[in-house]
DNA sequence: ATGGCATAATTGTTATGA
């Protein structure tokens, strides 16, 4: 089956590109992030017409998370550790397998209050892990984590050295993440540079190659071990009025 | 050194993103 995310920076502006994208690609599920609506006003009914069952996490205006699945979704839950904002949710879909759509906070500036909750944050959500699951079960944490760990994955490295998205503290944070017992699907395939899934919208990031890889699938050894193929959908950062962010995708064998 | 561009909430301008 395959599994993607995407950071659709906002679902109502971006609602038809995502649907033709799902009708071309047919995932059997996908994690969603920057929805920025609640709940009420996500546009469910598109998807459902399409077969999908909806788990959704949203706020007014920012952040917001959901996932679609053909499966059943069952046990869904809303953030952790009692975090207010809407970046964090996990449902199981079918009978084994667990998804999390997942929107770690941007940062802000370097050494601002964003910038320690961002820190902070991938704390947390590691402490999350280490109470509520476990590296043994088909667990697969799918979104935007604002995070490029290594250096193949910024197309400038130099230029971004001392950027939120590529400081060495938030590598080092989301080492940490990694290091409770996760895999980077797409490294599991691709050497690098790249591939990357996000260029700014702003001077001409995009056909200069500016780019960065900061949306992650991340997934427990019995995912990984069922993990036959990866790739970025770049051609959706074409066109007209496309997402910062192009999905990231995985075929898994289960 | 700054702003570039996009979105939501609002309806002129600000907050936030990455």
């Amino acid at each position: 089956m395959i599994v993607a995310t995407w950071n659709v920076n906002s679902i109502r502006a971006r609602l038809e590109r995502v649907l033709q994208w799902l009708d071309r690609t047919k995932p059997d599920i996908v994690c969603l992030q920057e929805t920025k609506v609640v709940e009420a006003d996500f546009p469910a009914d598109p998807f459902r017409a399409r077969g999908y069952e909806l788990a959704v996490f949203g706020q007014k205006a920012y952040n917001g998370v959901a996932i679609l699945s053909r499966l059943p979704l069952q046990d869904v839950r809303r953030g952790f550790d009692g975090e207010q904002e809407a970046r964090f949710l996990q449902a199981r879909c079918g009978e084994h397998l667990v998804v999390c759509s997942v929107y770690a906070p941007n940062g802000g500036t370097v050494g601002s209050d964003a910038w320690n909750y961002k820190l902070q944050w991938f704390e947390r959500l590691r402490t999350y892990l280490e109470r509520a699951v476990s590296p043994e079960m088909p667990l697969l944490l799918a979104g935007d984590f604002n995070v490029a760990p290594e250096p193949h994955d910024v197309a400038f490295p130099e230029k971004w050295a001392d950027s939120v998205l590529f400081h060495e503290a938030a590598r080092a944070a989301f080492r940490k993440l990694i290091d409770w017992g996760l895999v980077d699907l797409i490294r599991l395939h691709h050497k690098g540079p790249g591939p990357f899934t996000w260029w700014d919208y702003r001077n001409l990031a995009f056909p200069k190659g500016d780019g960065l890889r900061i949306d992650h699938l991340l997934a427990t050894p019995p995912v990984a071990s069922r993990c036959v193929e990866a790739g970025v959908y770049r051609e959706e950062r074409k066109g007209k009025k496309p997402s910062d962010h192009a999905p990231v995708w995985t075929r898994l064998d289960l």
